[in-house]
DNA sequence: TACATCTAGTTGTCTAGACATCTATACGCT
DNA sequence: AGCGTATAGATGTCTAGACAACTAGATGTA
């Protein structure tokens, strides 16, 4: 189970046990992990190894140390990624108690505008896919969502694979993991076209949301325009300080 | 200048000496700070304790290791706190590029209603500020602010020294730190009446922000609803994933 | 010139301890 | 019962090294 003589350093395969015990064991937060002495005694390493180990995952946020106590599964994690996390529309909509669902409007593959082009670092020659979408909840119209990926880094999507959750599709199937995302929030009044796909008046205010996302090393792969309903949406969010 | 005998750790002196070195050595981003080693011959103390303090930089962000280079000032740092800071409306201008203003609506102390005292954790015979301002940018009006205030948290709150930035009163003045805020943003159309403050056509598009600020311990200490005109405003940010 | 090798300096990983500080419990005394 | 003390066990701080891995420049050779 675990490799003295690997390249991957002891604390990482430490930090790597450690998580798993927390998924497949069953701790919840609060609940106490073995201290350092009995990792140490188990994996004959130091107990600074040890604490390297449980450093990190202290200041990623799943384990919180308490003097003369323990070593704890934090809960703030939760709050703060239920808060704070960068999810897409069908997380989103399941967090908020909400069935989502989606309702294809045109599924194209298309040169990129100058502006979408320019956010996503590529040159106009490069083909992207457009996604356009009406978003439900609870099987009512709750957004329009237009999304622009990238042919070259999604060659094999398609419009089926997109439907459920393109954030689903990018993480699991792609194994892209999303670092972060560029996002702005405005007010707009709707088009008549669009009041008509929203199942609302002529004139209504919606908030109008951009979203461009990264991976870690910078690249962008998704941008991202929602039109929500503002009588049926409100962002939330929470904002640390410094 | 160090202090052995001092219970504050020697980790956490050479932390507060590095920050010191970048602020006043004038070390920009990528400047590059003194090796290890030279810690480890400046200070007396060991390698592994110079490791804790450097280390404790590079995951608050001010610092970054590159393997047999050396360690170097982060710049990612500015740009995440320009972007996801929490900012009054002073500071978000000022970051935009336009001069800041305000022009006072009323100054009222009052009984809160439901929402606010249960929002600021006040029972409803407490009384709180409540502060009416035209917040204006570059001499034109941009939003309208309505904040609430514990009276019993800042009981020496007058009209003039809320008046420039609430913010710089609450952390400079008081020397409470906001830790973090609850924030929803909403699209809403005005009414007639703020139609004429903010001097738009009935009827415009405006992004409702309303935020909750909160001390380290969880005390609320400020509620305050925005009202911005959504032809001069959008709201920017960066969401890290989990 | 072009290329490989050596070398000094840097950060990365790890050890086997030491003593301090804090928590919770157990114990004994009043 | 109430109170202080002792103790075990946990994390916090720190040492004085060791070797590995990586970078960049100098040196030597074809």
């Amino acid at each position: 189970m675990f490799d003295r003589e690997s390249p991957v350093p002891m604390y990482y395969q430490i930090e790597r046990y450690i998580e798993h015990l927390i998924e497949n064991r069953n701790l919840k937060a609060g609940d106490q992990i073995p201290s350092e002495r009995e990792f140490t005694d188990q994996f004959h390493v130091s107990r600074m190894t040890v604490r390297q180990a449980i450093m990190n995952l202290v200041n990623s946020g799943l384990l919180v140390r308490i003097k003369g106590k323990g070593t704890f599964v934090s809960n703030y994690n939760k709050i703060e990624k239920a808060l704070i996390g960068l999810n897409g529309f069908s997380e989103d909509m399941i967090s908020r108690g909400m069935k989502p669902g989606s309702r294809m409007l045109s599924f194209r593959r298309i040169l990129p505008s100058t502006k979408i082009a320019e956010r996503l670092g590529l040159s106009k020659s490069e083909e992207v896919f457009e996604i356009k979408r009406t978003r439900l909840a609870d099987d009512e119209p709750m957004a329009i969502e237009t999304s622009y990926l990238p042919v070259h880094v999604f060659p094999k999507l398609t419009e089926k694979k997109a439907s459920p959750s393109l954030y689903h599709y990018i993480e699991q199937e792609c194994g892209l993991l999303i670092d972060h995302a560029d996002q702005s929030l405005e007010a707009a009044l709707v088009t008549d076209e669009e009041a008509k796909i929203l199942d609302i008046q002529n004139g209504s205010p919606v908030l109008l949301i951009e979203r461009c996302s990264f991976l870690k090393n910078g690249q962008p792969i998704e941008q991202t325009k929602s039109l929500f309903r503002a009588d049926r949406y409100k962002f939330m969010i929470t904002l640390p300080r410094g």
